[in-house]
DNA sequence: ATTATCTTTCAATAAATTTTGAAAGTTCAG
DNA sequence: CTGAACTTTCAAAATTTATTGAAAGATAAT
């Protein structure tokens, strides 16, 4: 296979596998023709790579931007701003995980403690169900919101040393 | 908060945080209110707690059944069909990492071989950067495999064990 | 201060996804 | 076998989400 139907595979694979993961399938799309780039892109060659609308290359690269995952490079002499990704795949993942992190759980576990203490007869059973499972939703919860932030500040070397001796990966 | 309320609010935040991971809400809200009912709920009852529709009330149980989160449960002297969720946490996250692996991962690795494998030359510095994001993401792909794998494997407390000792979590 | 270049916004439009509900299918008691 | 009870299907409709592109907003060179 040579180089450029290498790359459109992969960007249109990325671009659907983003979709399962909550990000829309041009940002996933943005986010692969970038990895994949040796040099940074501006607006205009993400437009026309991938054949998509100012406003819509636009928004996503602002978005890719929000995530961490990209940046504004500035060439000199360059009146035009120019993009590009993370390329170092750990850090890419780690931030990530930073980021749901901090868009998904840190906002779950205020909510399950408000809801962990409903009021109600303990010998009723709808309450007793209720009430064990929010429990358990949130303590694994905060198990998880622990372990996550130790991952986020640890290393790569550290965290693959780590998990290759815990699980026994070769 | 009494129970009614608390119990309406569980199964929006959680049929609203079920977007975020690629499910859709209803069969979010669905799998909420399994979870915290004592007991097993036929598809009318789904329909008529939910304001949902027979057909979609259907679909998402099928689905969720599909997930291996809910089954179906023969109640002795009824003709009707019942459904209950599993309730241990544990199990549910093991599952949807399996599950998602199976969907996700397990598709992906092999296209990341095969694209891994571009041909042109090495000289070249697109068709380098191409091939070294590539195998980066394959290999990290790998690894999340092989982890994963021991994970769906590892028993609750094995597993919550080693990461709280690995993790220093309390 | 003017103008050319580039970026951002956002209302309109298009596309994708979800939901409905009626009809068809299934199962089982009598 | 018949019909009542229940489940499944699926085309149409509703809703949600993503995209466009033109206009407004910046920015900087001259």
């Amino acid at each position: 296979m040579q180089l450029a139907e290498a790359k459109a595979r992969f960007i249109a694979d990325w671009g659907r596998f983003g979709t399962n993961w909550g990000i829309n399938r041009t940002m996933a799309q943005i986010h692969a023709l970038l990895l994949v780039s040796p040099d940074p892109l501006s607006a205009e060659d993400v437009m026309d790579q991938l054949s998509i609308s100012r406003g819509n290359a636009n928004m996503n690269l602002r978005e890719l931007i929000d995530w961490g995952l990209v940046q504004k490079v500035l060439i000199p002499g360059e009146r035009k701003e120019f993009f590009s990704a993370e390329k170092d795949i750990w850090k890419v993942a780690r931030q990530i995980v930073k980021e749901r992190k901090k868009r998904e759980l840190d906002q779950m576990i205020p909510v399950l403690r408000e809801l962990g203490e409903v009021e109600g007869d303990r010998r009723d059973k709808a309450v007793r169900t209720f009430t064990e499972t929010i429990q358990n939703i949130r303590k694994f919860s905060e198990q998880a919101d622990r372990t996550l932030d130790t991952m986020i500040k640890a290393d790569e070397h550290w965290f693959l040393g780590s998990l290759v001796k815990l699980f026994g990966g070769r």
